[in-house]
DNA sequence: TATGAATGAGGATTCATTCAT
DNA sequence: AATGAATGAATCCTCATTCAT
């Protein structure tokens, strides 16, 4: 009996995925030019050949992934309420899920940001970020104006910076970061 | 009739700096993977053999050049004095003068910057690199106590952590990022 | 629908053959170092990266190529007895089928009298040779012991020595040199 | 006070002998093709663009020194008389001179060897070769026939293949060649 | 005569991608 | 859908040779 069209389907949605975590792991581990598709297609646990039929190249495993990575981590990192304006309660959130997620998840950050220092590859998926980092911005934005912050633009991206600037330590160091300590002192300065 | 020892001496100086600023160039530009020896040879001016005359292989361009440029950063960031402390000056002037840099000189922070991010090149350079920021940590170690800061080592790290991230925003969007009110706000913040 | 694991294997077997081939035949025309890659790989009728994907490198082709020329040889040469020990028979076998093989395959013999004189080339394979003649030297000792021959040991390297340099001339020279005279004479002298 | 032509002369020529010591040492120590120019200067303690003022190529090196080695060891081994025979006490002389050439100087040896089996390099030396053996092959011949043997040029050929194999295994194991034995098997037989 | 910096053609090796099955 | 053998362009690196001084 002939599998469903349902049935391929998840086979399909599967290997993708499979494939993903895969290059995931690969470029984590070795940077996006080191890795070779031989690894990736080894570490999951399928032929070179198969690749090809999920991805268009090398490269577009890698835009895919990074798109699913950041869809991932903006989901994880704070669900955007409809209003769109940030409470003191949810930037304690964001600070602390922030952190969190870098020590959860190293691999993700470490392709998040070795991607954003290399400029061919990160034309491919800088706008994408831009738009979908723009709903947090503003509502940061409002934060810090509701605050009475003088000027709450340059404090949103003051803000953003030394977040990014943790999560960069974080990852680099994870196991001697004083992570809890670090996430009371920007508590203390950003509400 | 050879030249003199002098004179070859000067000619291999300078050759060697011409190899080191365009590898920089090109490194900066395309990554050290995506970067070939061809290109730097190109930027260079000089003939692909040439560059192993100076280089054991790539590899040792980079290395050679990471070198270089975390001492030249250090210099220019603030020769340490003796006395192993920074003043409240010291620190003022590392919060200017480390914005400023990333600013003039944007492909030194880039190749930082990404050569942190690749596990295989990061390791050829980590430890001389720590070796190097010893003396820094400790002084800003210093500093903090004697502002009576309760955990001194965590504030170090969190503003070398802070800085870095600074940095980063700064170099990826030097055109819009507001480095002078981020510098007012720093200082604020950690004198 | 791919391939079983028998036709690949059978696929893969015929390719590292046809590599094989072509590097002893150009690595016996040209000599190890001066033979290409290419040449090796265009002989063979395949592309130059299939070779890499059957020997580590070029040197690995060598060694190899050495291992399987070596037990051909000591195949063909003499299938060893269990009693380990040579009979006149055995002997004259010997004597007849050492040079008929250097006039039937002069590549094989070239081959291994190159790589005895490069020194890089000969440490791959020296251990190798040593443990695989042993047997046969051990066999010789004791025929000549049999024979009464006062110093078995003596007589059973002077033995090896004139076999070598006789395939030696053969091979140099297979037009000219008097093989079936001088296997008499070999023949009158050991027996 | 400029140098006479004979102090040039002297200087031309030792500085030629010093290139081709060196020569001998780098052939012998690595083969012809893996022996570098800079290797070679070096080891003479001259600079590369020298050797090119006395020799046209690395080849050229190696064609000189071929023919130096040649003349040299036939030299030394033995200077033919006039009356172009071997008595039974020159052969004795050929066979113990023979080997000790071998061990005082297995660095001759084995580029005499190296070079005989590598085809393009042997065509250069080939023909010179013969033409300097010719002499001793037909005082050889001339031996064999009056001590009465049947067949005086096959016994010649097959002195000649008996010799080089002895020499083949003295150069490749010194240390463990029953030498001075084998000298009397020699003996033995063709005395 | 003597130097060694500079060249560039040539060779080994890698690896993303294709394709017959 | 799945395989992995095969391709070849691209890349790193070597080294004999040249040349300005």
């Amino acid at each position: 009996m002939p599998r469903t069209k349902g049935q391929f389907e998840t086979i399909r949605k599967e290997s993708r995925q499979k494939i993903l975590d895969a290059a995931l792991e690969v470029f984590a581990k070795q940077g996006y030019h080191s890795a070779t598709v031989d690894a990736i297609t080894k570490t999951a646990g399928i032929s070179k050949g198969l690749m090809y039929n999920y991805f268009k190249s090398k490269e577009d495993v890698l835009q895919e992934l990074m798109l699913g990575i950041m869809e991932a981590l903006m989901c994880e990192y704070m669900p955007l309420k409809s209003e769109e304006k940030f409470t003191e309660d949810d930037i304690i959130n964001f600070i602390n899920v922030g952190i969190d997620l870098v020590l959860e998840k190293p691999h993700y950050w470490k392709l998040y940001f070795s991607v954003a220092l290399q400029p061919e590859v990160m034309s491919i998926v800088f706008g994408k970020m831009m738009e979908m980092g723009q709903p947090y911005m503003i509502a940061m934005n409002e934060y810090f104006r509701d605050k009475g912050v003088e000027n709450p633009e340059v404090m949103m991206r003051y803000f953003s910076a030394v977040m990014d600037g943790i999560q960069f330590h974080c990852m680099l160091d994870p196991k001697t970061f004083p992570a809890e300590e670090v996430k009371k002192l920007l508590i203390g300065q950003f509400i």
